[in-house]
DNA sequence: ATTCTAATTATTGGATCCATTATGCAGTTT
DNA sequence: AAACTGCATAATGGATCCAATAATTAGAAT
């Protein structure tokens, strides 16, 4: 039932994600359904939620197109997750974790360590790996806030990252090397966010301050070593 | 063609912000779609887009129902809609303004005050009007921002607030005085994002600074000389 | 009387059918 | 030869039809 009734977005979803139907590819209702081996009425409303969420553009009498999602707009979607996740972090520290939460940051943070400081090559292997833990940090800390509006906000644009990864992909040394640095700021981006939640507990104005020089640390340029000491000032006061 | 496109779905929206269908009535397809003499279809494809919106939630097999919002839920989505705008001022600080926007903003500022300073009472026409001006005040630094991204994430929430609008008007008097002061403590807020992008150019991080004192005076109490000094003082340096 | 089972009804999801409309191609005219 | 007009085709939006399924009610049995 709940699977075969949104069979059609998740894998339209997932051929976008992928590289399968590449961006700026003319998605038509019929040779789509056939294509699916469904009628059209699954495939009309896919391509509306799919709408929704910025995979497809509405072409006037043509039907859908794959979007095509320039860098600055992917940028514009990263500064957006990093101010949301912002928010969420304070609020996990104002509602505080539980205790299987902090135990699962502190391990994901162990394993991303791990990831990141140990190879000196970047592997496609590493990266998936380091996809997931990602993902996974972020949603504790997501879950941790109990703000339902910052899942909400996120839902729209939380793909666009992954089809960033994939547009990407088409240059693999270029890719193994940025993703090298990223991976470093990043993790250290995850060291902030913990901090944050675990030292600061409910002070509010403090935290946001931390955390908009955590987020320009992380989006404007390399973290530096400034921030983090400040930020584990305020841990052990 | 655009009219009829998502005619039902404007028609429900408006049915549900303004409490003709209050909040935890159930809809199902077919009692919809007589009430509006239309088919199925379109109110199918309604319930999924008023879902992802956040305005309806679906019950297992027995359709859907006009969403319930708590106050926290509010809060949350306030708060996301706070640091939204407070990244789309600093975007639109560091890519600025057209005259026309400045203008703009500028005159709103001037309407907005009027309405907020003048009267002792607050009547519901004034209430709308403030209304007005809020939204395209806000529009107008998110359109600056060129990001669209910003947009897409305030989609899924932009008419909670709306929502809740209609859902405090059941005691008008506490309204009325209520909203006094939120209309104030909002004006306030209004002069400290137009000091933001007018002031601080692309100094991004004292913006965060003053953004972060700006949200929370605005979301976690009343405002106070002090910040207003800080963004007056940085903007005349 | 209460509980369990069976049947009916209500309700959604998918498929097909019809109408409207825009686009594209071809033919004709200037 | 180029441009304009008309016709045909394709493609979406809406309506109706069919199937699957869960919920509710009624009846029977303990």
């Amino acid at each position: 039932m709940s699977r075969s009734n949104n069979h059609v977005v998740l894998t339209l979803r997932q051929k976008i994600l992928s590289g399968e139907l590449a961006a700026g590819t003319r998605l038509a209702e019929i040779p789509t359904a056939e294509n699916l081996g469904v009628s059209r009425t699954p495939v009309r409303i896919a391509f509306r939620a799919l709408e929704q969420e910025g995979l497809l553009t509405k072409l006037p009498r043509r039907g859908y197109e794959v979007r095509t999602v320039s860098t600055s707009e992917i940028e514009g979607a990263v500064e957006v997750r990093g101010v949301l996740e912002g928010l969420a972090a304070r609020q996990a520290a104002e509602r505080g974790l539980t205790e299987h939460q902090r135990q699962m940051l502190q391990s994901l943070l162990d394993q991303g360590d791990a990831l990141v400081l140990n190879g000196t090559t970047v592997t496609e292997a590493a990266l998936e790996q380091y996809q997931q833990i990602n993902k996974q940090f972020h949603d504790i800390i997501i879950e941790a806030a109990q703000n339902p509006a910052i899942q909400a906000a996120l839902s729209r644009s939380e793909h666009l990252p992954f089809a960033s990864a994939s547009a990407l992909a088409f240059d693999p040394n270029n890719m193994a090397h940025e993703s090298k640095r990223f991976a470093f700021a990043h993790q250290q981006h995850h060291h902030v966010f913990y901090a944050i939640i675990q030292g600061l507990g409910t002070r509010a104005e403090g935290i946001m301050r931390e955390h908009a020089n955590a987020t320009f640390g992380f989006i404007h340029g390399p973290r530096n070593e400034h921030n983090l000491t400040i930020i584990n000032g305020s841990e052990n006061p």
